[in-house]
DNA sequence: TATGAATGAGGATTCATTCAT
DNA sequence: AATGAATGAATCCTCATTCAT
């Protein structure tokens, strides 16, 4: 008697979830080109041959680890409704998690960071990535606009380059750089 | 014959030259592990066996191209003198420079990046950057200090997280980025 | 009870010739070797996991649907029975029928063919078919001999070799091949 | 002082030519599909890098055989000028040749049959051997249309059909196909 | 009987590096 | 100083086959 579907499903779904894991951190601890998916198959406990039966390239891992690490960010670092407004503690709290998710790991961070980095071959992601970030631009747009500030677009752009610095010196150096000051900092700056 | 030895260094500086060139034009066009040796020699008019007189690897070639790159910008971005001390408009130079550096030129500085964002190969790179930017560090928190700064070292590791973040979003998005606005909220906010 | 063991006795039949006809299917569009084995599963619609209930290996399937193939073109092809001997108008009706199978189905052909021409692998079937065609090339000679040719048993072996010959070029390009006309010489010249 | 341009275009020509030679033998015997890069590049006492480095794939490697055969064959097979007219002493050779060819290396004569068989793949093949084709074609139909053929051109589509089905067959069972005698049978019919 | 997840050996291809000239 | 032919370890990916259920 074959399994029923749905007993498939639960394996399958395991399964996926232990390559990615796996993929996660040996992306994150070697950098795309140097992970070998011998390595990341090792690290899954699972054989190569099950890697491509579930993801149809080293590259595809990478993109579906990119979007499902961004969807989680997202749904910490972006804790509102479609159509909710911005306030000045959700944008105090978005400032304090942006911080401290990246200080927590910043190995998996350094492998996100990368991407954006990459030539060529991960435009794709930057595409989806940048349609997923649209909601958040436009709450931040709008939060800056009723604070006042001329141009709130441009503003928004600022806030989102001005934080993602700080998430990569934290990356790089997460020992010394005064993370506390600077939330500060950014807190009276921005909220 | 002193002259024949002269006439050699010339050529030898001549070739180390137009390697470390080709070499910036391919690892920025195609990242450091998609650029082919092959490649990187093809496009500076030499063998490749010649490349291995100047430069013992692929990865050394990168280190030097590296420091090279550091050592201009700092020249560029930081024109003072050891001891001479950073006035407002200096530092106003500097953000204006920086950005634009990067405008002009985002291929190179998205390589620049992306050694930053490398696990493990680059460590040691990290190093002799660092002990580079030493002086810089010191001359911003003279800086921050003198214009009554609370806490000067962590203004100054703020400062420069948020002109790296600037600098990462003019590499990604050099055309709709609002660099003169962004330069004048850092010129209002830090000069 | 009888009848169930039948109904069983049903469903294999049913599945294996199922598999078969994909088997079929699937090579003649890719060729032995670029065919895979999930493909045939696919077309047969079911699971890699019943197939291997049928048949020990993909050679084996091969195998078999080639012996298939060859009594099905056997029963067509030499439609007599044994001891019968051929008349005129049984061997124009051989050619005929001969070169029209092919101009059908060129691609299943085509893959019948290449076994004949693959090195190593097939040689077992070579055997296995050399038996099955004895008959006809038995039947042949007779008739050769009563048609008073010096040499009955070259003359069936041209017979057969410009026979494939024909059917290979029809195989190869079925659309601007002389079919008609040559079927006319060939009637001529052997019936 | 590296070697003058000449001296590495001999030893490329050199290189390259083992290497065609042990693919053929290694095509030849265990086809296509079966045969390894690896016993390739092993068979030519070189390394599979070098394969790859004048060969861009195990298909292209193909290819370039195929058509290196090919125009070798055509030297020997239709040894006319463009414009020169067959003669029925020629057409003889052709027959002779074409048969005792096949019988001297089945071989590989079994490699080039292959290729006309195989599904998708080698479609590129076709066209140019189809195209070096041409001139043999023509010079059979002139040949036939002077004979007095009434349709000269299915004459020549036959001949070309029966000759491929004999160098089959001859190729399959080199040892009991009774060659001569087809010979002499092709000979009387056509020349 | 039937399923499809899991395996892993095997194969094509790439590319930094060496070395004879 | 300069060349580019040659190497081979490393890597991605495929697919026939097995097996627990």
């Amino acid at each position: 008697m074959p399994r029923t579907k749905q007993q498939f499903e639960e394996i399958r779904l395991k399964s996926q979830k232990r390559i990615l894991d796996a993929a996660l951190e040996v992306f994150a601890k070697q950098g795309y080109h140097l992970a070998t998916v011998d390595a990341i198959a090792k690290t899954a406990g699972v054989s190569k041959g099950l890697m491509y039966n579930y993801f149809k390239s080293k590259e595809e891992l990478l993109h579906e680890l990119m979007i499902g690490m961004m969807e989680n960010m997202m749904a910490e670092f972006l804790p509102i409704k479609p159509g909710e407004k911005l306030t000045k503690k959700i944008v105090t709290q978005m400032i304090n998690e942006g911080i401290d998710l990246v200080l927590e790991n910043p190995k998996y961070w350094k492998m996100y960071f990368s991407v954006f980095v990459q030539p060529d071959v991960m435009n794709m992601i930057m595409d989806k990535i940048m349609e997923m970030l649209q909601p958040y631009f436009k709450a931040l747009t709008n939060y800056f606009e009723e604070k006042g500030e001329k141009d709130p677009v441009a503003m928004t752009r600022y806030f989102s380059a001005v934080m993602d610095g700080i998430q990569l010196h934290c990356m790089i150096d997460p020992k010394t750089f005064p993370a506390e000051k600077v939330k500060k900092i950014l807190i009276k700056q921005f909220a």
